[in-house]
DNA sequence: TGAAAATTGTTGAAATTCCAACAATTGCAT
DNA sequence: ATGCAATTGTTGGAATTTCAACAATTTTCA
């Protein structure tokens, strides 16, 4: 059972989440194990920097928001605006537009917010949906599903009918990877997603930064004939970019 | 010196702006007062909702800084995790749930997240599906439809026709307000939302604290004959009681 | 001024927590 | 199978906190 202590520092956070503090009896009471393995676990916790040890208890870290992300955001976010930007302009005529989740995807979502208006966003990323739905010239549609928790985004069969009733002039999608076979993701649910969603639109961007050049993943949603256009930050290596003008995409470098 | 407590006060609270957790000696020590004055100040601050206990020490109060918005979350945070509570247990049996949307429903979704699993539970709120989502060992259905910025929740004809396919042993509804005609709402496209909700379970929890008594909203979303519990934190008014007990409808003081 | 109220300190017993050391169990690799 | 490492439970004493009761001091206000 090398999974009980993920899940009970699961729910230990959980607890968190709901009460600002908890106590080490209440919570080896509630768990059902004794006070001393609470208190390793938050050892480790307190390690990981989840959580504080309180005299008696724990609460949650400072710098432990909901979704605080490792710092990748910060180091490639000026890249991302630019790509994020240059794929509004290129999409500024589309009325109904489809959006994929992940972290680019987000910006672009913010850039929408700030530039478009009298249209219709159709995504199954809850941080897009927010970001999007900040203006208020703009409908958002969310697509249903399996929650999702590590990316907040809807996915399964559910996800994959309702779009097979839907029409869009684009979809923009980001990527874990792009290789010479097309981009891929490193969710199969997620990736499942996208194929839908392409399946749907007129046209269809890829958004990625420069790291995702020739990183295979788990589960290739797109074949480049598929792909409209490619928005990225860099020009890719020659290799691809040869796969690229082979088969038609168009390439924006911002 | 009247004003000693008040710097007092001050000081505690700007430790724990600084530090997330204080402990009663240290406090005590470093404002060279006795250990039972610090706890006095605590219970204090306490019932005046700037913090809360924990052994040994405190924390700073939920719903204290991000937004310094009037207390009827801090005052009544107790109150909803009550009702909370009792709700779980009220619905300990389920395994398909519906949630609707509202501060109420989402610490039921906590509490859900913590003390049940291998459930499915259906929502068209964001934070309720992100709530719940913590727990790995529950199935999180997102509804489809229109974001409402506002709720952060699904609405509108999509989210409706969903339902329409759907069975759940169990729905959980929050309120805006309680009235003699039923459970209503302030705002008409949730309250489509939970109409539809309802039809689709066998039974129906209401859950509300005692501020929405006797207030009525814009849309009833709900007939008293419709409800099978209504989970609160104080008894109703002697109208409201009776109206209750005629249709049948279960009360649960928390 | 004088008395009630508020504030703070002190004290001692009870409850709780902490910690280190050791034992039991399980999973995993050699 | 055997041995090692990881995980968890148990135990007992030390340290800390809590709580209630009472005393001392200060503040308020009539």
């Amino acid at each position: 059972m090398k999974q009980e202590k993920r899940e009970r520092h699961a729910k230990i956070l959980a607890t968190l989440n709901a009460a600002s503090s908890v106590r080490v009896a209440e919570l080896a009471y509630q768990l059902g194990v004794s006070t001393e393995t609470i208190r390793r676990d938050f050892d480790e916790m307190t390690r990981a920097g989840q959580l504080s040890r309180t005299y008696g208890g724990a609460v949650r870290a400072l710098s432990a928001e909901p979704h605080a992300q490792a710092q990748p955001r910060g180091l490639l976010l000026a890249e991302r605006q630019r790509i994020a930007k240059a794929t509004v302009d290129a999409v500024a005529d589309a009325r109904i537009l489809l959006i994929g989740s992940g972290e680019t995807a987000v910006h672009v979502a913010r850039q929408i917010a700030l530039r478009m208006k009298d249209i219709t966003v159709v995504t199954h990323s809850f941080a897009v949906a927010a970001a999007v739905g900040e203006n208020h010239r703009i409908e958002v549609m969310m697509i249903p599903g399996r929650y999702h928790p590590a990316k907040a985004s809807t996915t399964g069969g559910h996800a994959i009918v309702f779009l097979q009733s839907l029409y869009a002039d684009c979809v923009i999608l980001g990527a874990s990877g792009l290789t010479g076979d097309g981009p891929s993701h490193a969710l199969p649910e997620i990736a499942a997603v996208n194929t839908a969603m392409l399946n749907r639109a007129a046209r269809c961007l890829v958004v990625a930064d420069q790291s995702k050049f020739d990183q295979p993943f788990s589960t290739r949603f797109a074949d480049w004939p598929q792909v409209s256009t490619l928005v990225t930050d860099a020009p890719p290596p020659a290799g691809l970019r040869k796969t690229l003008e082979t088969n038609r995409v168009k390439l924006l470098v911002a």
